[in-house]
This record gives C-alpha cells, sequence and structure tokens, in this order.
DNA sequence: CTGAAAGCGCTTACAG
DNA sequence: CTGAAAGCGCTTACAG
C-alpha cells in the first residue's frame, strides 16, 4: 500500500463487512447511535472499536457538501496577541467540531491572492483574517470565496463582510489624551514604516488628529524603518527621538515592544522614566505591567476578538444567512494607566514651557 | 444551494463543459499543463479563469489518496518559543504544498486521547507534537496512527517515532555549571509544578546531578504552584527563594519568565542581581537581552525546529520509508551568558561561606 | 430500524 | 495529446 495515506486505516466497507451489516448502518452508529437497534449498535461498535476505525472527515465533507474547516490567514506569530487571538478562536471553534487551518504570512504583497487561492482550495466553511491589509487582486479572491470572511483586529473603512475589532485611531486619540491631560505638551511619536502598516498608520491619525485639536504641534514623528517592530526598534528609535526633539517630555512608542525598548535605552542614558519622559505603548504584552516602571498602554482583548469572529463564523455558517447578526463588532480596548506616564512632577522645565 | 459549502464554486466539470473537453483535460490543465497541446490547454485556462474555478484539494486528496495536510498538536500559543516553532514550520511545509492544521490544547489529560483521534479524523500526512505528553490511550492512538509522528521540543526516553528537540537535564546541567564556575554555591532552583511538566523536571534533574557531582547542596528547590509559568509566577517564587534560602547568591530559573519577574521583584526589594543574587532563565524570549541587567539564559533555535520537522516529515512522506532518515534530531541549545550572571565580586559575604 | 442506489469533486490507470 | 470508466470514503434521499 505504498503512498496511501490511508495506510492501514479501516473504512467503513470494512467495518460494514465486519459486522455484517451494510455501509449506511455503521454511519449511522457513528452519528446518529441512538436511532439503531441495541443489538445492531453494540454488534457494528464492537466492530469499530476492534479495526479502530476513524471516520474520514474528508469524506465526509465532501459527501455532505458541507465542511469543518475553518482558514485563519495570519502573517506570523511574532506577536503575542495574535496568538491569543488564534488561541480565542480555536477554543471556540473546536466546541462546534470545527478544525483550525492555517494560511501563515504572506511574504511579498503579490503572493496574497495566491495564497488566498490556495487556501480556498481546502473549502473552509469560512476565512478569519487577522492582518487585513490585502492586494486588489486578493480583495478579489475574498469577495469572490463565497463564505464567510471575517476581519479582525481593526475596523476597516471598507470590511470585506463581517468585522470583529477596534478603532486604532481611536486608541492613538486616547493616549495622546492621557498624556495631554497629564501635563504634556512637547508628544513625540515614535512608529515604524508607515507604507506597509496601516493599523499603525491609524494610531498616528489618532496622535495628529488630537493633537492639533489641542492646538499642540503634531508633527513631532520619529520612524524605525524595522518591519517587525521589535524591542530593539524602540531602542533605536528613542535615540532618535531625543536626538531630534530633545524636548520631548512624553513619546507615543507604537507597541509595547517598542516602549520596553525605549525604556531600557533610557535608563542606559540615564533619562528617568517617567520624570524626565513619559512613555506609553500599546497592546498590553505580559511583559508590561512588571516593567519597572510600569508600562502605561493600551489593552485589547485578544483572547475574546477570537471567541467573537468563531461565534459569528459559527452563526453565519449555521443559518447560512446574511441576516441581521451582529456582523461588525466594535471590542473597543482599554487605557491601562500605569507608572510610565504619571502625572509630571512640576519641574522647571515643563513651566518654562507653558509659558514659552 | 443553501448549505452547500461549495456555494457558487465552479466545478471541474463545469469547466469541462464550458470548454468542451473532458473532465481529465481539464485536470491536467491544473497539474500538468504541459502535456496539453498548446489550443486545448488556452481554452482551458480562459474557462477556468472565467468560472473563477479552484480546485477542491480535500476531493483531489480523496481520490488520489494522498494527504497534503499536516496536523500540530499544541498545548496553546503562550509560549513565544512554540510559536516560533509553528512559524518555522509553516515555512517549509508549504513548500511542498502541504497546509498545516491546528489541533490545539488538551485541557485535561483525559481528553486528548479524543482530540488525537478527532485530528486523526482529517488524515494528515504526518503529526507534529510540540508537547509530548499524553495520557496512555492518547500514546496508543499515535502508535496506530499510520503516518509519522514526529515529537519536538524534548528528547523523550522512549520516542514515538521521530525526535527534533534538545535535552532539557543538559540545560539544567549546564546553567548549574555555569553558576558554579562563577563561584556560587548556594545555588536555589526555582520551578513550577513538578508534576505537570515532564521538561521542567528534566532540567531540575540536571541541576540537582551538577550540584551533587560538585559536591554541593542539591535540595534548594523552591516552586510556584502556578501552571503557566508566567512572570508572575517569578515574582512570587523569588520572594519565596528568599525567605526559604536566604543565603542563595544565585537562582536558576525555569524559564526567561520566571526570571523576568525575579528580576522585577528584586529590584522592587532593593537586591541587587547580580551582585547580591545571579539570575538565569530558559528560552531567550525576545525580551531578555534588553533587560537591564540583561538575563542569562539559554537559546534554543526554535524556528529551526520547525524547519526541521517540517524536513523530516516531508522526506518521511515522499518516500514513505522508515529508512534511515536521521531521525532524531538533537538540535541542542546554547548558554547565553549575560550580565545577569556575572562574575561575582569578591564579597564578605561569600568569602565567609567559603570557610563555614 | 435497516439498506441499495446515486453522487460529492476529483484522479488513477487504461485506451486510443 | 485526449477521453471513458471506475473508484477514493463517505452521505443524502428514498425505499421497505
Amino acid at each position: 500500500m505504498p503512498k496511501s495515506t490511508n495506510a492501514g486505516r479501516a473504512t467503513l466497507k470494512e467495518v460494514a463487512e465486519l459486522a455484517g451489516v451494510s455501509l449506511m448502518t455503521v454511519s449511522r452508529a457513528v452519528r446518529h447511535p441512538e436511532v439503531l437497534a441495541e443489538t445492531t449498535r453494540k454488534k457494528v461498535q464492537a466492530a469499530i472499536k476492534k479495526l479502530n476505525y476513524i471516520p474520514d472527515d474528508a469524506a465526509g465533507d465532501l459527501s455532505s457538501r458541507k465542511s469543518t474547516t475553518v482558514a485563519v490567514v495570519i502573517p506570523s506569530l511574532h506577536f503575542e496577541g495574535h496568538a491569543r487571538t488564534l488561541d480565542g478562536l480555536s477554543s471556540e471553534l473546536r466546541k462546534h467540531g470545527l478544525y483550525i487551518l492555517i494560511a501563515d504570512s504572506f511574504y511579498s504583497r503579490s503572493e496574497d491572492a495566491e495564497l488566498l487561492r490556495r487556501i480556498l482550495g481546502r473549502r473552509p466553511a469560512g476565512l478569519v483574517l487577522i492582518n487585513s491589509a490585502h492586494s486588489s487582486e486578493g480583495v478579489e479572491v475574498l469577495q469572490s470565496a463565497g463564505v464567510p470572511v471575517i476581519e479582525t483586529w481593526d475596523i476597516p473603512a471598507n470590511p470585506l463582510d463581517s468585522v470583529v475589532g477596534f478603532s486604532h485611531a481611536e486608541v492613538g486619540a486616547a493616549l495622546t489624551t492621557h498624556l495631554i491631560d497629564q501635563g504634556h505638551e512637547y508628544i513625540t511619536f515614535l512608529g515604524g514604516p508607515l507604507d506597509t502598516d496601516p493599523r499603525g498608520n491609524e494610531r498616528l491619525a489618532g496622535f495628529k488628529r488630537t493633537m492639533t485639536e489641542r492646538g499642540l504641534d503634531a508633527s513631532r514623528v520619529v520612524t524605525v524603518e524595522q518591519d517587525h517592530l521589535t524591542i530593539n526598534a524602540g531602542k533605536i528609535g528613542i535615540a532618535r527621538v531625543l536626538d531630534r526633539f530633545p524636548d520631548t517630555t512624553a513619546s507615543i512608542c507604537l507597541t509595547d515592544r517598542v516602549a520596553m525598548g525605549a525604556m531600557m535605552e533610557c535608563r542606559r542614558r540615564g533619562v528617568s522614566v517617567p520624570d524626565d519622559l513619559a512613555l506609553t505603548g500599546h497592546g498590553d504584552f505580559e511583559f508590561s505591567e512588571h516593567l519597572v516602571p510600569s508600562l502605561t498602554t493600551t489593552r485589547i482583548d485578544a483572547f475574546g476578538i477570537g471567541v467573537h469572529a468563531a461565534r459569528i463564523l459559527h452563526e453565519r455558517i449555521t443559518t447560512n444567512s446574511m441576516n441581521d447578526t451582529e456582523r461588525h463588532v466594535d471590542v473597543g480596548f482599554e487605557v491601562v494607566v500605569r507608572d510610565s506616564s504619571q502625572a509630571m512632577r512640576p519641574s522647571t522645565r515643563v513651566k518654562q514651557r507653558l509659558h514659552d
């Protein structure tokens, strides 16, 4: 039996033969044992056990024209929030007998349509997108997918279909407001490459909008070219902030990783956080509350995003309706104020500025 | 077309009809276009494009008796090393057109056989286990799975099949040796619940063995009851270490998370690391090198474990042989010495002890 | 309560 | 270079 994946695996037919019943009866013994006569059921179950029979779900799906698989498109698991969403998704989906198929990262934008096609070749019952930036060809593929598509971790301006996320612009605005309320005026935004990160850009937009509304200088922005926003990017970035905007009293870091790097670099340079420089992050990573000083950040219910997405998916798959299920869920976020952004002490530096 | 997952999706047959050829010709156009006459090929490709045809891989698998799916059994993605292994696995498997099916965490040990059976129902070409602790029933299921099984992140005493991992006992021994070589004698091991973590136990065993070999007290062990070894567990744990073994000059923490918690708690208490207390972790998390002081730890090539496992799997699937492929790979680890365990200064405390 | 027929979407192996 | 037949492992829908 070379090449056969089914090597050694018992089939419905073999069980039926051993038990001396028809295929249908075995099928029923597996799925609706209660409809069988007890004697029959026992006979069949014994055969199943003896042969170690495990039904082939893919064959079942094909035959019954349904799908027990959900595809998750995720760029990488480098970000712990995304991993937690996957956990949430998985823990909820398994209740409904749905499996998760991973369609990982797009290395290049141009590849994404091809990868989406490949994953659709598995006939998933639905698609969950963790990162929703797609080429126009990718969008086309998704739109003609014929199955529910759920975008997460964002509230896109033009949703493809269902959405479970939060507003990144609001995140940027909320952190900025918090810092301004703490008495800061010279706030610098520390981010990554603007062209490849729509969500980071949204947070930046929230920062700019708020600064402008409050009559402050919204142009204080520093970026680090690294694609992955690592802790190291934060170290480099904060050095640049201190260099280009030495009067900065608070810096909004794109993520907690970046903020941690910034904090460590500050320590090395003898810049005191938050007295000399207040810092905020985004994402509430596990380490954030444990840093000294603990990090002010925004908390997202990452696991909940997964659970929510799973529920919407299940609802839409079973009812197969485009009806008024809550198809757009804003899970919101929470600003977690910690020591890294405590109210400034009334130092001379600040006072001077207030009278500039 | 209610309930049909295939809603709207074109099928081989429809393409064939539109193109005016047989099913086989369409099948060839998809898989071996080069064997077709150019006119035919173009005609078919036009039809494929027009109908937006995407072949159903599951049907193809069924028909050709092969599998393009690999199941990954992973407890949760809470540990970044495991997530990186998944990334490595995925990036390598996709080269061979293999998809990853996630079989997540066993909530209870008793469930594991059932979950393994369920995942085998998808007829995966192979199984990758990230966490290899299984009930005896689970082991039975795996042994009769009929497909390659790869255990990772460990070198079990009784491997089920293939293995890609490293020795946790050696990790424990290496860190202990390092600390002893730095002049430490009063070393305390800080770990988690011993009964649910075989790997942690192995590291502990390595610690004990080494301490004993060097004529030191191997009984200095403190545990925290938490199941998940969080940063917080480290905080609690180090307090306990300081309380129960106040003469400790170095502590081996089960993971980098635990070590980070320990470090933060030390800072809070005014215990200087490494001067008053040296600290080591395990896993080389992203934050570890950025802590102040930077954390001594062991580095594992997590991504590489995934790549390796994928290669073995692919090799075994395609050759379908149990031959002398390297079926047991020890990827080793590296002790990364950083500031948290620098050589002790010749303080009086130590000298006194040396003459105890 | 149980079964024989037809078919899910595709591929293998064989013809021509 | 192209096609008709049989079948992968299962389920649906219909009989009895």
